[in-house]
DNA sequence: TTTGACTACCGTAAAAATACCCTGGCAAAA
DNA sequence: TTTTGCCAGGGTATTTTTACGGTAGTCAAA
């Protein structure tokens, strides 16, 4: 039932540990080659175009530095549409797997998953394009034709407003992150109603909570 | 410089894909002998019974459900006092270190590690029995001495004070978290001081940046 | 039995956070 | 050029959070 080519692999991952650990583990399976490991989607782009082989699969995760899991998968589907990304995730969020499906992802994975299931997995999008799970439902599919201008206004988290989310996670108060930021404290409130507004969060905890799931804020 | 004796090893994480992955890493090492895995202390518990073989080390996660790295490192360090643990974590903050160390780790290192760092470093266990590096510093393991009672009290949540931290987390207001815990809102005030107290902690922002560093809090 | 820890509760007041209204500059895109 | 989006700022009001002062029952350990 499967082809007889290997799938060619690139890996994305922030924490060597876990990188080199699933590199080593997926070489063990024959019908799979990696080609290539990077820390983050500006080695990520790097390694891709330094390769001439087509990457089938890219195993992203999205809490990453520099150039994190969303904006990496947009770049992929924009500059090599025939490499299909699968987004690995520590969280069973449900935005950070809207997010990334919207950016371009075909399948949402948990780090708890089995190795077979992450083959089973792979296998399936060279099958049929893309994985369908548990946490990747037809509800979520459907809600993403939907929200199509909504979600990809929602998704346009400012500069100055993802520097803000940092700073909400400390026990500074707006006031002191005014004073921070070198702005107003009504300029601070500014920050945090749009985003309340973009990310439908009512509080600072919901939107700490949203950044560290996110990897927007770096504990 | 190393001795000839190949180093036993097991792997506590709840992570499958990270487990699996490092344990097929460490197996490309001839000096490493990783003779099991376990996904959480329970586990670990079975399979430290189960074995004949003296285990050298174990790489322990500290987030892990059913029981965490801090009583699985106690009880290790009661029960099989000549097995080491070397801590392996996401973050890198100080107060789940200096938690780690009290319990009886050996050691602290995070996943971004390189895995020759990762090697060095049991190495270095086998040798001296100990692995300090820039996260383990003196004045850390300084501030260990003094801290015992300090530490103790602080330590010390108690069961309601856990399920309130639980739902800090969420974008409930006290009162209505006091409504889902069945007390009056008066009492998680209490609740709320009380951890402040404990953690040095000033807003609730403050813990649940607290409780997500060390695991207290399921995202 | 006394002590301490945990749980639960109450009142008051100040500080912080949140909601909703608004103006204007500036730069990039249409 | 007009529009759009981002950035920065302002006013007012309410709700929530936080701080600080207490009391009391229970249960286990000293």
């Amino acid at each position: 039932m499967k082809g007889d080519k290997k799938i060619t692999l690139g890996l994305v991952d922030d924490h060597t540990l876990f990188r080199r650990g699933i590199a080593s583990l997926l070489r063990e399976f024959d019908e799979l080659d990696v080609l290539f490991e990077a820390a983050n989607g500006i080695e990520l782009q790097a390694q891709l175009k330094a390769h001439e082989k087509q990457v089938d699969i890219i195993l992203m995760d999205i809490s990453m530095p520099k150039m994190n899991g969303y904006e990496s998968t947009a770049w992929i589907k924009d500059n090599f549409p025939h490499t299909k990304v699968l987004a690995l995730s520590m969280f069973e969020d449900e935005k950070a797997i809207i997010n990334m499906l919207k950016a371009g992802a075909v399948g949402y994975m948990l780090k708890e998953s089995r190795p077979s299931d992450l083959l089973m997995a792979m296998n399936t999008i060279m099958e049929k394009g893309f994985y369908i799970n548990e946490l990747v439902t037809g509800r979520l599919l459907s809600s993403l034709q939907h929200d199509k201008q909504t979600q990809q206004t929602s998704l346009k988290i400012t500069e100055r407003e993802l520097e803000f989310l940092q700073y909400c996670s400390t026990e500074l108060t707006y006031k002191e992150i005014a004073a921070a930021m070198n702005v107003s404290p009504r300029t601070v409130d500014n920050y945090r109603e749009s985003l309340f507004a973009k990310l439908n969060i009512k509080s600072r905890t919901g939107l700490v909570v949203y950044g560290i799931k996110n990897d927007l804020i770096k504990l």
